[in-house]
RNA sequence: GGGGGUGUAGCUCAACUGGUCAGAGCAGGCUCUUUAUAAGGGUCAGGUUGUGGGUUCAAAGCCCACCACCCCUACCA
């Protein structure tokens, strides 16, 4: 049994009770307990009050399962920016919000009550269950965001199903019915018959689909056998059929065939003559679109015609170059209708049968034999199909069937074709001009994206310009209960009442009761109490069922939150900049969502953009740089859901944190396990880094020991000179919300100066010079500096770790690290000596090879058992070492026993590197010719006896 | 199909927006150290900058085509 020699004399080694175990997956949840106990939050908003005021306003997440590691990498990216803003001295107030209507909800609440056998509940008691809903998982998500070390106002934060919130959007929705934006009308939507209402785009899902496509056959009028030939998947909408669109750009020909003449699009020729099986056929003569423009056919089953019309959607991929069309079943139909003035015809009812409609006259729709017939496909066919496919092949129309395959919108709970179908519902204008503003409301919104509002990245412009460009009207009624209520009333004719002056009673009375107020109240008591006192119009006798798109709940938070909440009020602003955010954060597919809808409505209502600047985050794709989906769990693809809980379990929150900092989150952002346990290897070195600091300041006490600036030795002024530059860059990259470049940049500063260098070079003094002397103070006063900032610098990222780290400081000014203030720029060297310094540094580098060939060739083991000798001209030499401080300076950096300078002939130092001469010394280890001098410490240098004899540490 | 992005060493990021042999850190190999020790130091190796063309004295960066992936949109009558 060997055992360790007792130490005869003292160092001053390092000592902490800093854990070099992080164990965050305990630790965390405990600093969590006491922050919450002290009320952190609290505390910050205190000691910041009357400071500049930073706001980032939160988009909310839904209200449904557990936080997403998507979900998660959002929210940790927006706690970034605060905690930034904060430790910079900023009053950065943090009020999360939740997004609580909608479908997915209410789908899942209805069928819960189903399963419970209550197949019969009213809309107040749908809405009650919705409501517990959306509640339990805000409780839910509410943990899971605080676990991640998110701080905010989780007490009070926003939920769109709050009275006070659904009053606020619909005093902003009472403006703009005010100032003219609303409308009814008719459009077609997607409509799942099983469950009678429409849908919005998030609720439908793409699924293979056999769809009987056929190629029918339409006479030119006043020509006998003449005939124009469309193709469509979609037979049933051919009672709707109210035109033909072509493409100018093709050319198209006239044919003879047997039994007829067609018009074709010529790229199709050859496809349709083979699928219709001519024989052969013959070329009369090309038809130009002006030409084609003039044409009328006539409808094959029903007593109307039609007419020809351009438009550059027609494709020449599939069908005739002809395209049927129908304004009342789909969106480029409606559009070319509009434009040429066409009914909305949807010969289609609520229950998804023909039915004849009051647009045409009786005789000019749809023969009694489809009526009735349901358009529902089961197995692939349908009634309504099968009757217009008998049809077709009586009146000798169908020129061909076949079946066509393709992806094809499907309701996303009944799993049934979607159809597309007109209905009347409620829409915002895009187009109108505003009184006053001298352009159209999209004009005016394409201005504000161009001139008023910073995008970060750039692109992000062009992405939110493309989808206000292109967007059609609004369409903003649902057939929903889960949702803020449409407050119009119908009177005796079915006719609409919408006014602002009704909008904004019924807000009052919802503010007061909450929105079951509307669905809970009989009608002409509810009209009773919104019925303005002046009113003239016509009286209402039932109330609207329709609520109002979810995108209206949350893109009118800039009133219900910004504008209602003082605490994110910009203190000595006025006007906009009063309550504008200063930021939004959220993942790119917002520019058409939440960025969007919160534009439009903030400029529609308010006159202003809700933000001035918008950041995009990329998605978060698997390790196959693909995105990350539900089919890929379990065998073959993730072992584990990618729940944000799981990622804490395995990592815990500093270093999930970590790693969203370390990615530039403006492109795609890869999760996979590697990454994780990388940026778990640099979170163990920034955590040993700051480890070693504190161990070496275990008897520092900074109002006692800290040596002024003026004082610092060389090698103190150097380090604290490049954390000086290093907090500039840091600062400069937080402010630009650029957090990767933060990350590169701390950890290559840790790895680089402090570890391998710094670090390295110091322990020699910290641990074996006297005390008290000022050459260990002065290493300490750096230390100190640096930990300090370094704390303030990595809060943001290591929320837990930065904390933990701060409570070992000694005479720390503040209690917590989050309620710190934190100023760049700690000390200021000049050049003359910054470039001193580059030079010695880099003859430490020329040093470290020639040792390390040393230390191959088993001449020396550590760097101390050697001496070095520096071959040079004397110029050069002079150069490096003006005034002879560098000898020793180089000695300590290269952490040799003896360097020595040799004139030569060499003008690049020659690096000669030997044995050191003399006897290692017991305590520090440097070989010394004079060990033993003093006769009471035989095995120690003289310098030691000195650092024994000034005592030991505290 | 249309629109918007991205593609640099095993990983994460650089490269002053055409100009010194494309740089770091981490990981990896070898090695020293037992005074940061379930730590720390040194050293070595690693890239035809997605592919193929082009412009230029000069390209990772500009142009064209293609490929892969992500977001939005149309999913086609």
């Amino acid at each position: 049994m060997s055992q360790k020699p007792e130490k005869k004399y003292t160092l001053n080694l390092p000592r902490t009770e800093f854990a070099m175990q992080a164990n965050l997956v305990q630790r965390e949840p405990q600093r969590l307990a006491q922050w919450e106990a002290a009320d952190l939050y609290g505390q910050i908003r205190a000691a910041r009050a009357g400071k500049p005021k930073f706001v980032l306003h939160d988009g909310p997440p839904f209200a449904n399962g557990d936080v997403h590691v998507g979900t998660a990498l959002n929210k940790v990216l927006k706690d970034l920016i605060v905690k930034y803003k904060t430790v910079r001295g900023y009053d950065a107030p943090y009020v999360p919000g939740w997004d609580c209507h909608g479908l997915p909800i209410e789908s899942k609440v209805t069928q819960e009550l189903r399963a419970a056998g209550n197949t019969s509940a009213d809309a107040a008691s749908i809405r009650s269950a919705c409501d517990a809903y959306a509640r339990k998982y805000i409780d839910l998500q509410r943990g899971q965001f605080k676990r991640l070390g998110v701080f905010g106002d989780w007490g009070n934060p926003y939920l769109t199903l709050d009275k006070g919130y659904e009053a606020a959007e619909l005093g902003l929705f009472a403006d703009l019915v005010e100032k003219g934006f609303v409308y009814r009308g008719k459009k077609p939507v997607y409509w799942s018959i099983p469950f009678k209402t429409a849908l919005a785009e998030a609720e439908v899902e793409y699924k293979d689909h056999i769809s009987q496509s056929v190629y029918v056959k339409f006479r030119l009028k006043g020509e006998p056998n003449t005939y124009v030939l469309i193709w469509t998947t979609t037979p049933w909408t051919l009672p709707a059929n109210l035109a033909v669109a072509f493409n100018p750009v093709y050319h198209y020909s006239l044919v003879i065939v047997e039994g007829g003449s067609y018009i074709v699009a010529n790229p199709l020729l050859s496809v349709v003559s083979e699928k219709l099986g001519w024989q052969s056929y013959q070329i009369v003569r090309t038809l130009h679109a002006d030409e084609l423009a003039q044409l009328e056919y006539e409808h094959p089953f029903c007593n109307r015609t039609g007419r020809l019309h351009p438009a550059d959607f027609v494709t020449s991929d599939t069908g005739t170059g002809f395209v049927h069309i129908a304004p009342g079943h789909g969106a480029d139909d409606y559009q070319l209708g509009l434009k040429v003035g066409l009914p909305v015809y949807c010969p289609v009812d609520d229950e998804g049968r023909l039915a004849p409609t009051t647009d045409l006259p009786r005789e000019q729709q749809l023969p009694e034999s489809l009526v009735g017939k349901s358009v529902l496909e089961k197995n692939n066919r349908s009634d309504a199909n099968d009757a217009v496919l008998a049809l077709l092949t009586e009146k000798q129309a169908l020129a061909h069937r076949e079946d066509y395959p393709h992806s094809y919108p499907h309701c996303w709970r009944s799993k049934t074709p979607i159809v597309f179908r007109a209905v009347d519902q409620w829409f915002i204008r895009i187009d109108h001009t505003v009184p006053g503003a001298g352009s159209t409301f999209r004009q005016t919104a394409l201005d504000t994206i161009a001139s008023a509002v910073k995008w970060v990245p750039d692109w992000g412009q062009n992405r939110i310009r493309g989808a206000v460009e292109s967007r059609p009207d609004w369409c903003i009624s649902r057939q929903r209960t889960w949702g803020v209520p449409i407050p119009a009333f119908y009177d005796a004719a079915g006719e609409p009442i919408l006014n602002a002056d009704i909008v904004r009673k019924a807000a009052a009375l919802i503010e007061e009761h909450g929105s079951n107020v509307w669905f809970a109240t009989p009608a002409a008591e509810l009209w009773k109490q919104c019925r303005p006192a002046n009113w003239s119009g016509p009286e209402a006798v039932a109330r609207g069922q329709d609520t109002l798109d979810v995108w209206i709940d949350s893109g009118s938070s800039s009133r219900a939150v910004l504008a209602r909440r003082p605490e994110l009020h910009h203190p000595g602003a006025s006007g906009a900049a009063l309550w504008q955010a200063d930021v939004y954060l959220e993942g790119s597919d917002q520019h058409r969502g939440w960025f969007q809808s919160s534009l439009l409505l903030s400029l529609a209502g308010n006159g202003a953009a809700p933000f001035k600047t918008v950041l995009t985050h990329g998605f978060m794709v698997d390790e196959d740089r693909e995105k990350i989906s539900k089919s890929k769990q379990g065998e073959g693809g993730y072992q584990k859901p990618q729940t944000a809980d799981r990622y804490i379990k395995d990592y815990g929150a500093d270093v999930l944190r970590l790693w969203v900092a370390s990615q530039d989150y403006r492109n795609d952002i890869v999760v996979s396990e590697e990454r994780l346990k990388k940026v778990g290897e640099t979170y163990r070195l920034i955590r040993n880094t700051l480890r070693y600091q504190l161990s070496n300041l275990f008897d520092f006490d900074p109002a006692r020991d800290a040596v002024p600036d003026a004082e610092l030795t060389g090698l103190d002024r150097w380090i604290l000179g490049e954390f000086s530059a290093l907090e500039a860059e840091v600062d400069a990259a937080y402010n630009a919300f650029e957090f990767h470049v933060v990350y590169q940049k701390l950890a290559q500063f840790v790895a680089v100066q402090l570890s391998a260098t710094y670090h390295d070079v110091v322990k020699d003094r910290l641990y074996t010079d006297p005390v008290n002397s000022p050459r260990r103070r002065s290493t300490q006063t750096a230390l100190h500096r640096m930990v300090t900032r370094l704390c303030q610098m990595l809060s943001p990222m290591l929320v837990f770790t930065a904390e933990e780290a701060w409570e070992f400081i000694p005479g720390r000014a503040s209690g917590s690290v989050h309620a710190s203030e934190w100023t760049p720029g700690t000390v200021s060297v000049s050049d003359a000596e910054k470039a001193q310094w580059v030079a010695r540094l880099a003859l430490r580098e020329d040093m470290l090879k020639p040792l390390e060939k040393a230390r191959q060739e088993k001449v020396i083991g550590k760097a101390l058992d050697a001496q070095v000798t520096l071959r040079a001209t004397a110029a050069v030499r002079a150069s490096v070492d003006p005034d002879g401080t560098a000898t020793l300076a180089l000695q300590e950096l290269a952490n040799v026993s003896q360097l020595t300078w040799e004139v030569a002939e060499t003008v690049a130092p020659e690096v000669i590197v030997s044995k050191a001469a003399g006897v290692k010394c017991d305590r520090c280890w440097h070989w010394e010719t004079d060990v033993g001098s003093v006769a009471a410490f035989p095995e120690l240098c003289p310098r030691c006896v000195k650092a024994v004899e000034a005592g030991t540490a505290a």
